[in-house]
DNA sequence: GAGTGGTCTAGACCACGCA
DNA sequence: GCGTGGTCTAGACCACTCT
């Protein structure tokens, strides 16, 4: 579990260090965290290093900060985070999560029309697509529809995705970060297709999500359409 | 349309004056604004201070910054952003909407269960509940249910909501601030109530969402259940 | 009053995009 | 090479919370 390189900006690693302690249960719900001048003192760093990666786990929901008190930590959500996605960086390690490839990553033409802008080089590139199944404590809950530019990506096609994050081969392998992105959500009735992915009835209402993800690289995007299952677990996010 | 008083942080005067401006169409999309420098020197600020106004503006999906080009303002959402809604100040001045209440506020105990998790102070405290429907180009979009905790204000439900943010109201009326918050989403059927609401057919998905902000008062959270019909217009959320 | 986070200054050096 | 944003230091003062 050793972090690839040690390049990280010192506000990041700190952010790293944190977050990982609060996923591992050394500070819990309502924990307060060490004050900015303590962290400052042990990490050697100064405050507005400090306070940097501290908002950036506010941003993200892990704590809260209240004037005068601290540093607190939040309490986890209980669904499915999918609508901050941890935009920076390993995405959160959910548990009991597994997918299944429906459609191998191929190399095709931009599906017609498609649910965000192109821009020329994007459509001149053609698009690595693939579809895959995630499940949740084994139930379906996400089928989800990826497009990815095919522009400077060799052999990505041939890669293997089982239970492996597409964001994570595409962070290691080829060094692209996601830095934000944005989405628009509707519900609608699952047509067959769906249905049969997510073991539902035809007409069932499901999450649909279309989202567009910014990279490190310039004028790269990444797309996906997701349909999602809520019957169980709600979809749950920040804001 | 002059601000309320100028006791806000330089961070804060700068963010307001950007984001009125590109609101006004003084910057549109694909735009560059000043770099940092420039507006440093512009309003005599240092670039901590100029950052954290244009982090804010990114944060809000008003801007993107590249390194080595400058800050550029992004393209406005063509959707309803509840999904992010501007967490820090008025409202982002939606176009021809206006709002219709269904239930005048009035004080009565939660309803039981509740969404959240409630404190014993706020269960002990009763809630003023209110539910509105809100029309965007004159279609019923959102059918949305309140709950303020019954504490320390005055006179609030003989106080008229027609048209107004209830959030402009706490703001201006109470100092109260939203901070952030929490959100759980689903897809259902819309019930014969949403459906009358919203001019949907009975059984129509709609996106369900729980909302629970943060204010500045400490232990003081506001709750909303809301329905959406999607059917025109998608929510829209940046992360 | 002591400690916390919130705001702010005045510098510095680095990495990236572009001409 | 120049200007851009990205990171960082070393201080300062203020507002808030708790005791």
């Amino acid at each position: 579990m050793t972090l690839t390189l040690h390049k990280l900006p010192h506000y990041r690693k700190l952010y790293e260090m944190l977050r990982k302690q609060i996923l591992d249960g050394v500070y819990t719900e309502g924990d307060i965290l060490p004050s900015e001048n303590e962290l400052c003192a042990i990490h050697k760093l100064t405050r507005p290093t400090v306070r940097h990666a501290l908002d950036t786990l506010v941003n993200e929901g892990f704590i809260r900060k209240h004037q005068g008190k601290g540093s607190i930590v939040h309490k986890l959500p209980k669904g499915i985070g999918i609508l901050s996605i941890a935009g920076t960086t390993t995405a959160l390690g959910e548990r009991n999560q597994r997918s299944e490839i429906i459609v191998r990553p191929i190399v095709k033409a931009w599906d017609e029309p498609f649910m965000f802008k192109l821009s020329d080089t994007e459509i001149d590139s053609g698009c690595v697509y693939m579809e895959r199944i995630r499940f949740f404590n084994d139930s379906p809950i996400f089928y989800d529809i990826n497009y990815i530019p095919n522009i400077n990506l060799p052999r990505f096609t041939s890669r293997s995705f089982e239970n492996r994050s597409l964001f994570d081969i595409l962070r290691k392998t080829y060094q692209i970060e996601i830095k934000g992105g944005e989405q628009k959500i509707r519900a609608i009735e699952a047509f067959d297709a769906i249905a049969s992915y997510l073991s539902v009835k035809p007409g069932h209402p499901v999450l649909h999500l279309e989202r567009k993800f910014d990279t490190n690289r310039q004028g790269f995007y990444i797309y996906s359409s997701i349909y999602c299952n809520t019957e169980e677990q709600a979809v749950y996010g920040l804001f």
